[in-house]
DNA sequence: GCCGCCACTGAACATCTGTACAGTGATGAC
DNA sequence: GTCATCACTGTACAGATGTTCAGTGGCGGC
């Protein structure tokens, strides 16, 4: 009875359905029911092929992590337009794979252990951004190093967490279509390049 | 045989607990029991004064963002010193109501109605802000304002929001504890007045 | 052909969820 | 005194939740 190709069913639909509810709706208020309606599937399959709602999670974080990882992981620029090249970069990942970035948004709230990978990625990979400029000379002195890698974190995450917030309140429709995607983007060099205020 | 003061229990006890529990660990996850439980109340008490978990919700909202609310309403500075007296502000409306605090960085992110009415508090508030400094041509005039007060919005709420994640893999303590709260207040007013490289 | 494997299902389970309801006991008005 | 009020409780209920289990049907190996 069933004509649908076997492929395109089971695991892949269901982490992502799991992976779109998740960052829709939060984690803990998405039932097993929802993703496997959202999927097509039987309650029981998730659970067959993940264990339990611990490892649909599980799941959807790596597939998330790799996606993410793997998009951001081609860090060869070097030199003074580093900040530029890693902004048109992040953009770039969060074009190609909107769904998982935002998932991790809503990850990264509740707490799940592939964020949290995540964000250490994000937060060594700040480090040594830091230190590669320190050296060349590109960076001011005075400032506090780790308190300026989080605000990097924040200024690219915190959109994709208020991401409902920012797109019911604010923005003029999505916060990853093309449009929006630049001005934030380029607002984020702005900032960190000049600051927002007059010198003096 | 309720030896307890009358006045201590009932609705603010509930409230408070209520607060702790969905700033903790979120508010869908939070269950009615939980928060009668913490409160030393009975389940029924809950809907009792407040109807059902709606209710709560709405009940915590109105606490949290009138406390808030009242604390940072008080904006008679202006001038180019600003933006250092407002953060100051903000420092301490974070210092002497923590739990509200905390307890609207989750409301932010799940979208209850009063975050919401906070959010466009913040937002007016920074437009405002904006708006004084640009008459007195202390700011920049090729920014992209939308962006610039969302990003004073993030690197204000973003810790808040992301508090557990933060204190788990970066921070030395608490988010809130003096010096954490010192440095963090301190990085923000350094990136926007000067931003973090050096110039040309 | 047969057989084992495996994706997949429907029905059932115990538990947790929010909520309704009928009370109880103390307090204050009269 | 009596009575109404109201904060507060224990119990019960219907529905949702995560999970279990005994199946079923199609596929590849032999």
């Amino acid at each position: 009875m069933c004509s649908v190709t076997r492929t395109e069913r089971g695991q892949d639909a269901i982490v992502g359905a799991a992976m779109r509810l998740f960052a829709r709706d939060g984690i803990a208020a998405t039932s097993l029911r929802e993703v496997a309606k959202e999927a097509g599937v039987s309650p029981a399959l998730v659970v067959h092929h993940f264990g339990g709602k611990e490892g649909l999670v599980a799941a959807v974080d790596e597939a998330a992590v790799g996606e993410f990882g793997a998009a951001y992981a081609d860090d060869s620029a070097t030199g003074p337009e580093l900040l530029q090249r890693r902004a048109e970069q992040t953009a770039a990942v969060m074009r190609s794979h909107p769904e998982a970035c935002a998932y991790l948004g809503r990850a990264l709230i509740e707490g799940t252990p592939g964020s949290s990978a995540v964000f250490r990625l994000m937060i060594e990979g700040g480090r040594h951004e830091i230190d590669d400029l320190a050296e060349k000379g590109a960076l001011r002195e005075d400032a506090d190093w780790t308190w300026a890698t989080l605000q990097h974190f924040f200024l690219i995450w915190a959109p994709l967490s208020f991401r409902a917030l920012l797109e019911r309140e604010v923005l003029d429709g999505q916060l990853l279509a093309p449009d929006n995607l630049e001005r934030w983007v380029a607002a984020n060099v702005d900032l960190l390049r000049d600051g927002l205020y007059r010198d003096g």
